[in-house]
DNA sequence: CCGTTGACGGCGA
DNA sequence: ATCGCCGCCAACG
């Protein structure tokens, strides 16, 4: 077990369902690392298998794609994936999150 | 071992 | 609404 709480990580990038979005810090919320949102970065940055972990669903808690200078063009690549799935860019590159952000259990908000 | 950086988030001005 | 600073933890040099 003192493994790192990456595991839980990619177990919390899996659970997003397709066609929504979740922000690194629900990832983190929901991995048990409430503040620590780089770390989930960090784990992305770490992540090379990746397959059946759909990293370009996790975005910034502005519904924007983070850039980063280790991605400089795959920063494109998540924008298209994201589209494929059916999410729209604003003009600004941002998503309504109200719409499509993941809504772990438990975190349902009114109707 | 110490200092700095980093796929971020929240608060203040 | 935009810009800037601080904080949290882990990895890198």
């Amino acid at each position: 077990m003192a493994r790192t709480n990456y595991s839980k990580i990619y177990a919390a990038i899996r659970r997003i369902p397709f066609g929504k979005v979740a922000t690194y810090g629900q990832i983190a919320e929901v991995a048990g690392l409430s503040r620590q949102a780089r770390l989930v970065g960090y784990a992305l940055f770490n992540q090379k298998v990746d397959g059946d972990l759909p990293w370009h669903r996790v975005v910034n808690a502005q519904g924007a794609i983070s850039y980063s200078p280790a991605r400089q063009k795959a920063d494109h690549l998540q924008r298209v994936l994201l589209e494929a799935e059916g999410i729209v860019f604003n003009a600004r590159g941002r998503i309504d999150l109200k719409q499509y952000r993941w809504q772990p259990k438990g975190r349902q908000r009114k109707a």
